[in-house]
DNA sequence: AACGGCCTGTGCACTAGTGGACAGCCGGCG
DNA sequence: CGCCGGCTGTCCACTAGTGCACAGGCCGTT
């Protein structure tokens, strides 16, 4: 299983072996590999598998009636995605793009559910993950509700800065354009540049060169203020 | 266990008694109850026990640094809540209040770890509530990101309504001031009653006498217009 | 080299939303 | 009774955010 090495997804826990685990637990499982920017299953698919990411990044959006996108979610090794088809949902409800190069697990929903019930390290790590997922939407949700557009990009920005956890005082950005930014922030581009460059010439992040950013953890200041 | 009979929660699905399950599995837990606007916990006590509505209702909400609110969600029979503590989380990241007379079980969350390994009825049952939280918020969140307040208050007033799930044509709407409306919709309570009365006049929602109010399925129209 | 696609930087008119304030209504209570 | 507190209805000035549009830079392709 060739995976390219890549300078973003820091390979994170390096937690149980999942593949290896199904495979002494005689579960039927597929291994699918995509690529950058290779779609996983778009919204309104039948939904009848759920994936768990062996190594890569998915990006998981909506899109509204409208033709606007929000961006759901940014995922890692480790994480589950595509879990809604466990609580009944017919379809998906939204869509699933890799951000790298890419390992996913898919077990159908059937298959889930039995080991749900049988395999306690599997249980576990699927409860672990619904809460922590969890507590993550509800911190997105509280943003949306109390911030401004320019604290939730400072959020995101650091949120997306400590990527690969450690606590080093001045990380380094994933590669994105400010467009995905807006779509995870929930605004527009012209905001979401005029933000960037007021962070930049207060000296919270540094273009690195040119395009790719480090941000400052004195961006804080920005999410923390009044 | 006197449970005063009220308007609002409709025994839901009636499902496994969690109380009596306690019981025979021998696990211990607390039966705490809780009367109208009663705190359960307050954000920032130190956070060790799981919490399962027996019967009543609860409402979680987040506050703010500059003192405003935010109502995250609103719970019934059957549904857990203060999960967080099993992730981890040292305090809690919000309140908890008894919007009506409630029964609520409490669980140490070692204990709750254990149960959850050991009783596949409970983990089962905890699963699916995860599950269905994490797509009712995420489904909040996406609302945030895409509509108006106008729609949101749609949204949010449809979802009350058929709080006892029939698909009646025309439901009744839990009495609820204006404020709290507008800590859910994520807006003002200038806006809400703008719009409150804007559906009136539309035929949308009737004023049933005075002040509680039926809401009629035609207010669909709003959140699915264009 | 010339082109197109994709990105950033910037400006601006227009709109939705905020955060007050104030009046009036009602029910509870001393 | 009169007063208070909590609720609704309404109004309005002010601000944040949107949704364009346009210019320029940096590829990779043909």
């Amino acid at each position: 299983m060739p995976i390219r090495k890549r300078s973003r997804p820091p390979p994170k826990v390096a937690p149980f072996n999942a593949q290896a685990f199904l495979d002494t637990a005689g579960v039927a499982r597929t291994v699918a590999e995509y690529g950058r920017n290779e779609t996983v299953f778009t919204q309104g698919d039948i939904c009848d598998n759920v994936m768990y990411i062996q190594s890569g990044g998915i990006k998981l959006s909506v899109l509204s009636k409208n033709g606007r996108e929000a961006v759901v979610a940014m995922l890692g090794p480790g994480d589950f995605f595509g879990e809604g088809c466990l609580a009944g949902q017919p379809v998906r409800m939204g869509s699933a793009i890799a951000i790298s190069p890419s390992v996913v697990l898919l077990v159908r929903k059937e298959k889930m559910v039995r080991l749900l019930h049988r395999q306690h390290t599997m249980s576990d790590r699927f409860i672990s993950h619904m809460l922590s997922r969890n507590i993550r939407i509800e911190e997105d949700l509280v943003d949306q509700l109390f911030n401004s557009s320019e604290k939730r990009l400072a959020r995101t920005l650091l949120l997306l800065a400590r990527y690969g956890k450690p606590d080093a005082p001045s990380r380094v950005l994933p590669k994105m354009s400010q467009d995905t930014l807006a779509k995870m922030v929930g605004t527009t581009r012209s905001r979401v540049n005029f933000f960037l460059n007021k962070f930049k010439r207060l000296g919270f992040i540094e273009y690195e060169g040119d395009v790719p950013l480090k941000i400052n953890n004195s961006l804080l200041s920005v999410v923390l203020h009044d």
